[in-house]
DNA sequence: CGCATGCTGTTATAACATTACATTTTATAA
DNA sequence: TTATAAAATGTAATGTTATAACAGCATGCG
């Protein structure tokens, strides 16, 4: 499986070494904004200056971001300061594909397989919150099974799988 | 797969014909609170008069019910009127397996499988909110995979679907 | 009994999310 | 280019989900 990884961390981490392996931040996140620059011009999507900084902001981050955390970037980056204009620059993103909802910490994350059509999965560690996400098909496993057994039609799936990372279980036993 | 039907329904539905078969409910209700009652004897946990109600009501209800829905009842039935009160009795049927949380509902649910130790795998349909649980393994599939390949522990996972169920698909068509 | 632990209840507040409506911007057609 | 429709943004107000903190009570055990 594809794997990407995203740092929730405690707080801010703006450090380089997100995750398991360093990167080039400021590439990849120049790199995924243009990607999404030019999938929205394809697609006749409207790439606001609210949803591009939503996305900037997801994606400088690297890790999954409550609401309300993006409203106030958001509003300090002189957008309004309300919830709606959170919400709606997110739902724009969650709809077509540029950041995911992670269920289970009612929060929001760049997505890590731009241009992939896919169903993400997560996991999180529940030390330090990175959370990594993988693709895979939907409808997969048992469940993609039971579900064809009882006539059940598949549009969405929601896999997120709760643990303790490599480093943080490293550390555990030192 | 094993399958379970559970109805959340628009309102409440107290019909027996729950999912997609009929059953006794009654009869499934007493069974459920008494394997309940022996497994926490058992176990040394104590299964206090809030705590049996509120398993009790979901079990009665049949369906995924919102932490308030559940306070509403369980103050009717005579207990304390604050979110807590219901919080806490959730906290130890989910913690014990009793019930399950559906995280894209933020929603509780009796569990079906009583017994079974397991993880809870959820379809979820769009239009009639019906929840079917099916058990399924930790870890399981690709997502199983990648965690061993990134040295990735898995505790817990959350395995949701949502879709169209059989019935709703037919009612579509027609 | 006396003490520790865990359960219940309450108040208060935090965190997450939506409805409704006014205003502005953009795209499209006349 | 202007009229108009549709989409996007902003704000206020409210609704929904969840937790923290603390007081009192019940249970279990020396």
């Amino acid at each position: 499986m594809d794997l990407a990884i995203a740092n929730k961390g405690a707080k801010k981490t703006s450090s380089n070494n997100v995750g398991f392996e360093a990167h080039d931040h400021a590439a990849c996140l120049q790199n995924a904004l243009q990607a999404a620059e030019e999938r929205c011009a394809a697609e006749g999507l409207r790439f606001t200056p609210v949803r591009r900084k939503t996305l900037e902001i997801l994606l400088e981050e690297h890790r999954a971001l409550g609401a309300y955390d993006l409203l106030e970037s958001l509003h300090a980056a002189g957008f309004g300061s309300q919830p709606p204009v959170a919400y709606r620059a997110i739902d724009f993103l969650v709809k077509n594909g540029f950041a995911h909802k992670v269920e289970k910490l009612n929060a929001f994350i760049a997505c890590s397989h731009p241009g992939a059509s896919h169903s993400p999965a997560f996991m999180i560690c529940r030390t330090c919150d990175v959370v990594v996400e993988g693709v895979s098909g939907p409808a997969r496993g048992m469940i993609g099974k039971a579900a064809n057994e009882v006539g059940f039609k598949i549009e969405k799936s929601i896999i997120e799988v709760e643990g303790i990372c490599g480093s943080c279980a490293e550390q555990a036993n030192a």
